[in-house]
DNA sequence: AACATCTAGCTTTTT
DNA sequence: GCTAGATGTT
């Protein structure tokens, strides 16, 4: 090691650096060079004689986790210490003592859509119907007693949930039932299972505390309740608990976190000593100032200062445009004149959204400028349906039990296993008390099933037996043949579907990738690491957005406001900052914590180093049609904006809301019209309707209807409406009622 | 009984 | 603007 791990710091950043024994808290403003305090100090550690193998620090992304992996390496640090995710760790945890927390070695991890269907299976079955229950309401319920570790009478006494406490613990019970027969976990339990394996076993407990002498756990105000015990139970006998974290910068409360746990640790931890990082080495202070005011309106708070130390820069915009497409044009010259003007390089830039489906538009608009970007969502592609299939049928040949794969892959692509069949299986597999695949093994006895059927069955059996003989093979090989032997490489050929033909290829290439690194990590495998196909797919499992987020890019970034945070840019955009987006409707009508979204706009400026814009619109399309939209409640107040106006008519400033505005459904005045109108060859009717027709509407009263657009699913028409609005509407969900 | 087409309903954020 | 279920067709 060269550098000595205390020089170049200032002097709180030192006091962290230096600290070896005991818990400390280190609160962290953004920008003040946290990732820089942990590295150091675990450099210094080991530099000062404790073996890296003692080491552990906790991450919430693999991204982060590497970043600073690839510093200390910077850093000809000797590698040993284990810098992993909560998750990945529990998993290892999990795997090295499955035994111990009563769980499979082989244990599969269910994603999202996975669990969806276990739960769609458990409501049928329970026979509650899908419309009162929606499974991903459910599911979310269940979630949220899992995060806050607590039964369904509990979380409901806490208002944490809505269903009715009897129901949820049942079909929670039901759906846990069914992850266990099948050997799975869900996210959430990777977390529970191993908070309660150390909360239950002193041994164990004990053991583990005592190989990782000293824990570092980063972003600690993201921790939740099974996070902050595993984090207490690791660092039992030895209190060597060293968090870094910014409780301004807590926006996961919605999953559980708790930003308690940092408010709170120095009652946890009295002994302990707490450094601030308060100067920003990050953002110009015209940034800094716009995101100080910002936060003050918080009242949960740990009083904090920022420091600028960068040199002065330009004013924070705030751009106000028409509609969503007008946003997002204006985004790409924004981002242009910066890249010419300026010569800022492309992937310096950022484009900062508060829901997925807003990037769509702002892609649209960059690739009509001709700008590079990269949209950082990496765990789409492996969602993908034909992804998602080819990776199910990977996982049935692991693991037989994974019921959920098997009826994923059993008629994909079609082989005359239909509805009516599957169902018949799952019957008899109930009555008899069985496995799906075992009912599949032997269908002699089904009643009601046709010969035909059957032996449709016998063929399918006989393949996925066939392809589960060489699971040692490298995984690229598997997954190769799967591709082509289960006739999904046919089927997208026969339904000239090239793009998912490219998908699953792509999914081959990175299987192949990872069996080269395997191969070449092979003489440092650590006994616990899985490997061969099941390491494949655990690694898939894990994987998360920011994970797919490439500096080198050359291109824009596309993200979300969370997948933002830990990131920098010289220049950052934040688009749809309305009233109803940012801060987010659907958290004031749960009544949840305003705070956070307003803490998620302040992670979103604090990214910014020189150039930063806030933008809204006065008109946004939301399913589909445009509403009215009104600039967010959190711009209220604010100084020091260049405010750029491409709508002489919109509302001002001082008009934004002060508290949530809802738009009147339905409701759309003529200032949100578009402006350009269908062309004329489109069809003369349509669902019932027909041009010229006279057609009522709930909120804008009587119409004509003009001419019809098509596109898309759904058919919109143009209606001049006798008030004077003209508008394009979808003819479904405007409840048009015909008058003649 | 499987397959093709249509339509209603909905969408926060993610490990 | 999409997708899962519902509906219709072979």
């Amino acid at each position: 090691m060269t550098d000595d791990p205390l020089s170049g710091l200032t002097g709180s950043q030192r006091t962290a650096v230096a600290h070896v024994d005991g818990p400390m808290l280190v609160l962290a403003g953004p920008g003040s060079g946290k990732t820089r305090v942990i590295t150091h100090r675990i450099a210094r550690l080991i530099a000062s004689g404790v073996r890296p193998e003692r080491i552990l620090a906790l991450t919430f992304t693999n991204k982060a986790a590497e970043e600073m992996r690839s510093r200390l390496r910077g850093m000809d640090v000797p590698p040993g210490a284990l810098l992993c995710t909560f998750h990945s760790l529990c998993v290892r945890i999990l795997r090295e003592f499955a035994v111990r927390a009563g769980l499979p070695s082989g244990f599969v991890i269910y994603d999202q859509s996975d669990q969806k269907a276990v739960l769609t299976d458990v409501l049928r079955e329970e026979k509650l119907d899908a419309k009162d229950f929606p499974p991903a309401r459910v599911l979310r319920q269940i979630s949220v007693l899992k995060n806050h570790m607590l039964a369904a009478a509990e979380g409901a006494s806490r208002g944490l949930v809505d269903l009715p406490p009897v129901l949820l613990s049942d079909v929670s019970a039901a759906y846990q039932k069914k992850l266990a027969a099948a050997g799975a976990l869900d996210f959430d339990d990777l977390l529970v299972r191993t908070a309660r394996l150390l909360d239950e076993d002193a041994e164990l407990r004990e053991r583990l505390s005592r190989r990782r002498l000293y824990l570092l756990v980063d972003e600690y105000q993201d921790t939740n309740a099974c996070q902050y015990r595993i984090a207490r139970s690791l660092a039992s006998g030895h209190d060597n608990l060293f968090v870094t974290g910014d409780p301004d910068q807590s926006i996961y409360g919605w999953r559980g976190a708790d930003i308690e746990n940092i408010l709170a640790f120095e009652r946890d931890f009295p002994a302990a000593p707490v450094v601030r990082l308060e100067e920003n080495f990050r953002s110009s202070p015209q940034v800094l100032r716009l995101a100080d005011e910002l936060i003050k309106a918080n009242a949960r708070r740990k009083e904090k200062v920022l420091i600028a130390r960068k040199p002065e820069g330009r004013a924070p915009r705030l751009f106000r445009f028409l509609d969503e497409r007008d946003e997002a044009r204006g985004t790409a010259d924004w981002i242009r004149g910066l890249h010419e003007g300026e010569g800022l390089d492309y992937r310096r830039m950022a484009v900062f959204y508060r829901t997925n489906a807003m990037s769509r538009v702002i892609e649209e608009a960059l690739i009509q400028a001709a700008v590079p970007y990269q949209i950082v969502k990496g765990v789409e592609f492996f969602h993908r349906r034909e992804v998602k299939d080819a990776l199910a049928y990977l996982r049935l040949l692991l693991n037989p039990a994974d019921e959920v794969s098997l009826l994923r892959v059993i008629n994909r692509p079609a082989r005359g296993i239909g509805d009516t069949t599957v169902e018949r299986l799952q019957a008899q597999a109930r009555s008899l008390c069985l496995g799906l695949g075992d009912v599949l093994k032997d269908p002699s006895g089904v009643p009601g099933l046709t010969p035909a059927a059957g032996s449709r069955i016998g063929k399918f059996v006989a393949l996925i037996d066939d392809l589960r003989t060489h699971l040692d093979r490298p995984v690229a090989a598997i997954a190769r043949d799967v591709y082509i032997r289960s006739g999904l490489k046919d089927a997208f050929i026969q339904e000239k579907d090239p793009d998912a033909a490219e998908n699953v290829e792509e999914l081959i290439r990175s299987a192949a990738q990872y069996d080269e690194e395997e191969a070449e990590a092979a003489s440092a495998a650590e006994g616990v690491e899985l490997r061969g196909l099941a390491g494949y797919l655990q690694r898939t499992a894990l994987i998360s957005d920011i994970d797919s987020y490439d500096e080198q890019a050359g291109a824009v970034s596309l993200m979300t406001l969370h997948s933002a945070k830990g990131l920098e840019f010289e220049a950052v955009m934040i688009v749809g900052v309305e009233e109803g987006i940012i801060p987010h409707a659907r958290s004031v009508e749960d009544g949840r914590d305003l705070e956070e979204e307003r803490r998620l706009l302040f992670v979103g400026i604090t990214r910014a180093e020189r150039f930063l814009a806030l933008s809204h619109a006065i008109s946004r399309a939301i399913h589909g049609g445009p509403r009215p939209a009104m600039p967010s409640s959190f711009l209220r107040g604010l100084t020091g904006l260049d405010v750029v106006s491409t709508v002489p008519f919109a509302p001002s400033l001082s008009e934004a809301p002060s508290r949530p505005f809802r738009t009147p459904r339905g409701f759309v005045p003529d200032w949100a019209a578009p402006k350009a109108v269908a062309p004329a060859a489109e069809p003369e009717t349509m669902s019932g309707f027909r041009i010229g027709q006279r057609v009522r509407h709930p909120a804008l009263g009587e119409g004509r209807i003009e001419a019809f657009v098509s596109g898309g699913t759904a058919g919109r028409a143009v209606i001049q409406f006798d008030k004077g609005a003209r508008l394009i509407m979808g003819l479904m969900a405007a409840k048009l009622e015909p008058l003649d």
